[in-house]
DNA sequence: TCGGTAATTTGACCCAGATCAAGGTTTCGG
DNA sequence: CCGAAACCTTGATCTGGGTCAAATTACCGA
């Protein structure tokens, strides 16, 4: 994992082309950096809890977490996960509704939330992006939505490596067109897929086995390789293939 | 269906105070007032296909219309129901990922794509009107990866029933607490219901029929009568109970 | 290096919801 | 008022993924 021992300025910040201050100019950057502090947090450690009012509006600098919603009963649903540049919170005294708990030892750049909202009067470049990372944030659950309600679930874990292959290499656009070999490390244990996938852990490390032994994947339990990311697309069931038996 | 013959100027809009607007002064709304067009639609009308950049940026004042996404295999999923004051659009020259589509007559208020770019930044209640907005949109798109993930077949009916009456009565908070009976008329199909739950038509119309067997709905096929609304919330399993065998 | 705990895998069986197949019912043009 | 098309309901059967149970493996800390 990416350790981070010196506080970055804005400056040299590992984020600062992709987070909600990508936009900003080198001016408008020092308002920003007023405000901002660090926090950094152990893996596993609750961000925010259900119904809480986040008293922060953060960016993960470093590592990654999870949005989860619990019913009362215990089940459990992922509907989002944040990697560096993304952002928690919102504008506005809302409770939110979901839990947001780090997946690995994690660095946030954070603000006041009232102070955040002045900035966002006060800062002109930092609403549009806030705006452009919003849509997408909304596209991103839109699309787990078509995952859960339509999706097998070899083609739900298909999907959820597709979808962490471009994230964490970020090569998003060129990538989907690449046969090169690539590799990724998992930052989700087999439960914790089940949880994001709508699927019991024992289905999930299934079609993981699935995937492996049919050549889609190779590599081990949590470093996994994808020799053809074609292949894993066509796996995922978005592109072009009406696949096993579909009227 | 509500019927708009005259067109509204903004003082007697009907979605006022609810819409993207709806935190302008009337200073700010000459400047909206000047920029925008109403276009009225039949049902079924495709508004917006899935990879065209739409040219407008649109309010629904009456009517409504779902937000679909089509696998190339012909598997659908609705991921957004709007119903007036929702919105259609959104800044910046993006490709839509889905298909906006008409479920009822349905009369637009509309901006051209680029002139509302120019009022989000010269307007200045209307950027944080469209943040808080597009956040609640985020949030109903996790509470449906939250249905699709982890509900049962009587549970995702029961929650789309809750939320339509919440939406369209929107009498949100007081009225989860009501046990007042009260009536709901379905915009949707029985095979819609199915695209918007991830179901197939059969069960829909099943567990529509188990629910009103059951006395927890009762009406006509298109014309609910809720006779108490929190025993509804209580099927819809985000509350409180433990339902039906759950380790 | 060793023991203990947690995570993962694998197998056998089961069931909610899909699929397949008819029948009803509503709507509406003519 | 009639006929057809679209929509809805209901029954019978099948199956993907859940449930239950038992190894096997990976990960640590001492």
């Amino acid at each position: 994992m990416t350790e981070l021992r010196a506080i970055p300025t804005c400056e040299g910040c590992p984020i600062r082309l992709n987070a909600v201050c990508a936009d900003c100019g080198r001016d408008e950057l020092a308002a920003l950096e007023a405000a901002k502090s660090y926090r950094r947090l152990p893996a596993g450690a609750t961000l925010v809890e259900e119904g809480e009012i986040p008293s922060h509006f953060s960016s993960i600098v470093s590592g990654s977490a999870t949005v989860t919603k619990t019913l009362k009963d215990g089940r459990r649903q992922y509907v989002g996960i944040l990697l560096p540049s993304d952002y928690i919170g919102r504008p506005g005294r809302h409770a939110s509704l979901y839990e947001v708990r780090t997946l690995a030892e994690t660095l946030l750049c954070q603000f006041e939330r009232g102070a955040f909202e002045r900035l966002l009067d006060e800062v002109p470049r930092l609403a549009p992006r806030l705006i452009e990372m919003t849509f997408d944030e909304l596209d991103a659950a839109r699309e787990l939505a078509v995952v859960l309600g339509r999706k097998t679930a070899r083609e739900r874990v298909a999907s959820l490596l597709v979808s962490l292959a471009r994230r964490s290499a970020k090569l998003r656009r060129p990538l989907s067109e690449a046969d090169a070999p690539l590799t990724l490390h998992l930052p989700l244990s087999r439960g914790q897929i089940a949880d994001h996938l709508g699927l019991t852990i024992e289905t999930a490390s299934r079609q993981m086995a699935a995937l492996k032994k049919d050549g889609v994947i190779g590599g081990t339990t949590r470093d996994i390789a994808i020799p053809n990311f074609r292949r894993l697309l066509l796996e995922a069931g978005s592109e072009g293939n009406p696949p096993p038996g579909y009227r």
